[in-house]
Order: C-alpha cells, then structure tokens, then sequence
DNA sequence: CACAAAACAGAACGAATGTTCCGAAAATGT
DNA sequence: ACATTTTCGGAACATTCGTTCTGTTTTGTG
C-alpha cells in the first residue's frame, strides 16, 4: 500500500487543458501539447484522465460547469428576468471580444468538431444546451408573469439559444462590438416579446 | 508540346472534395483521403491544385460560389422580398436537415476551425458573409420600401445573419424539424420588422 | 534501513500525416 | 515507328500522431 504520491493537479491541468482544446480544438490538440501545457507527464495524462479523449471530455464538462455556475445561475436567481438577460448576453458579447480569452466557446465549437461524433462528448454538449435552454424558458416565463404560455415559452427560449449560437460565431468576423451588443440586446427583447404574445 | 493529356476532372474532382472537407472539415482530411475521394492522384492534385490547402481553397471558393448562385440571387431578382427571405430560411432548414448533404455548412463550419486561421481562407470567408450580409440588407431595404432607413435595414441585415448562424449551429443538436422552421420563419419576420421601426 | 509500491521521464511503437520523387505508361508531333 | 513530353501509380521522405512500455526515482511501510 505504500508508493510516491501523485504529483499532479487535476483540477489545475483540466484548466490548462480547456484553453488549449477551447483554443485549438480537439484535433488541433496533440498529446504532447497537453503534455506540454499542463505539465503533466505522459503517464499521469493517461493514468488520471485515461488519455486524450478522456482529459477532453473532463475539459468540457469543467467548462459547462463553469459556464452554469458564472452565466447562468445568476439568470435563475434575478430579480429582473429581463434585465438579467440582457446582462448574460452582454457578458457573452463581452466575453467574445475579450482578447486574453480564446475564441468562440468550447461547447459550441464542438459543436461542428469531429470530436462531437464521439458519443460521451455528444452527451456533454446536448446536456449542456438542453440545461441552457431550459433556464432560458425558466428566466421568460418569469419574466412573462402568470399569464405565460408554455409553448411560447419554449419557442422564445428557442430563439434565444439561436441567437446565442450566432452572436458567438459572428463574433469570429469581428463585426465591432456596436454591432454585437445590439444584436445581443435585440435579441433579447425579441425573445421576451415573443414569450409574450400568443 | 506532346504528352498524355490529364485524365483529371477538375470541376468533378473539386466538387468530390468539397464533400469531404464540408463533412470531415480541413483537419478531418487528409490527402490520402483527397486521393482516394476525387479520382485524383497525388501528381494531379499537387501539380492542379497545389496540395491540401489549394484543394480547400477551391473547394471553399466553389461552395461560396454555388451558396450565393442557388441561393442568394433568387433573393435579389424576388418581387415580394419577404417572401423570397421566408423561402431562403426555408431553404436552409431544409437543407440542413437532408440527410443526404453533410451537416452544416462549409463556410460556417470553417469559421470555427483552425483553416480559419490561414489569411486567404479567412479572405475567401469574409467575403462570402460580407456578400450574404449585403444582399440581406438589400433585400431588406425592399421590403422596407422607399422610407427605410440605412442604419436600421444594415442592423436588421445583422440580425438575419446572426440568425443563420444559429440555425445551421441550431441544427446540430437536431432539436426538430418543426423549431427549426419556426425560428427561421420567426427571424425573418423580426428582421423585415427591425428594418422598419426606427 | 530495506522493501515494495507508485509515479516519473522519456524512449519506443506502429500508424498516419503532407509532400516529394522516380520509373513506367501513354499520347502527341514528326 | 520513333522520340519526346506529360501524366500516372506508388514508393519514399521526414514528421507527427496517440499510445504503450521500460528503466529510474521517489515515497510510504514494516
């Protein structure tokens, strides 16, 4: 029972990892990258996280985790559902145009990876967007009040997590940050709008 | 000046390629795989194309070109703007969904991957949207009338790209037929609304 | 202080990568 | 028919890939 303790952070090099696959994907990703990045050795890599696929997998449920934790509980607990909206989307805006940040979002440009086709992966994204759609109803149901129609609902959270995805990859065009927010705020006011009316 | 002609179909063999690199993206194929896909032997497809990178190239060039023939100039020469707007989202659902093409589509798919990174992909790219989002605002602008207002219809314009974006990412996670065309039809109507309103 | 257990560092593996090169085959011009 | 020119088919190239394996070092336990 006795032996050298594991030198190696796990949560620390999960970190170091999620930049490098958010940044350069899954392909774009080598091993020795990972190695190199997280400071971990070949046999810690594949001893604790099982390997490539293993630590990408670990990468991105961390990083819906956090995703869920910063972006969206605050939307759950707002007192102002509108409100809080319009502030989750400016922090997307914000957060595409932030340069110490890579580009894009892990999740969504997994999304058109061929790391998607990958059945656990598949898992972890559709679980994300599913969760991210459902606080999107949750938030415009309130917002809507008790006269919400639950399929109007649904269909307005459809279109927030619509234009979600777009402003993310039409942050890749670098528009300017004028035309982002705006697309983010009407985005929004639509989304409600549409909850609204029947 | 004699010698064996080229067996070589260039038009044919990009169009194969296009295939690939649309499904697989410029990571997922390699030149064995161009090879084996096109017809094309190495001697061909280096000494016509220029390798891996030329092939996409003209396989990216080609995509945009079809997108825009088949599916934006119907939009310039419509009558009723809204209308061809409706039948182009429509359009894009469709083909999303048919299970005989690759997901996605080449340009958007391309605009998360690392190929993006390369300045003449990411010209041949921005031009594409650029265009896509000049026709939009065109058309638009029609829709509006003689009263539209420049700002207002190129923000609209914004928001129907954005939109697009969303649907061919949207589409991804295959949420169903019936979303995807109401989100469509839904933000054509917001932007022909957007384009109005000042 | 040994002994065993565990992790370290990196060599080694076969397969796949993009590209280049060369002998054989084929078609044209004389 | 012959020589020349160009393509073909695939071998060969050096890298790089993800993974495994093998000594060596470091730790905890008896």
């Amino acid at each position: 029972m006795a032996g050298r303790p594991i030198e190696c952070d796990r949560a620390e090099a999960t970190r170091k990892a999620t930049i490098r696959f958010w940044e350069h994907g899954y392909r774009g990703t080598s091993v020795a990258d990972l190695v190199a990045e997280t400071g971990l050795n070949r046999f810690g890599l594949y001893g604790e996280f099982g390997g490539k696929k293993g630590m990408f997998l670990k990468a991105c449920e961390g990083y819906a985790d956090q995703s869920r934790r910063c972006g969206l509980e605050p939307l759950s607990k707002a007192t102002d559902p509108e409100k809080a909206l319009q502030v989750f989307f400016a922090g997307v805006v914000a957060s595409q145009l932030d340069e110490a940040k890579p580009h894009g979002c892990l999740m969504i440009n997994t999304l058109s990876e061929g790391a998607f086709q990958d059945p656990d992966v598949q898992r972890v994204i559709r679980e994300h967007f599913d969760t991210v759609e459902k606080i999107f109803a949750e938030v415009l149901a309130r917002a809507v009040g008790k006269k919400a129609n639950a399929a109007d609902v649904r269909h307005a959270a459809s279109l927030l997590l619509n234009n979600l995805f777009g402003i993310v990859q039409m942050a890749r065009l670098k528009p300017g940050r004028p035309v982002l927010e705006r697309v983010a705020s009407d985005a929004v006011k639509i989304a409600v709008r549409t909850a609204k009316s029947s």
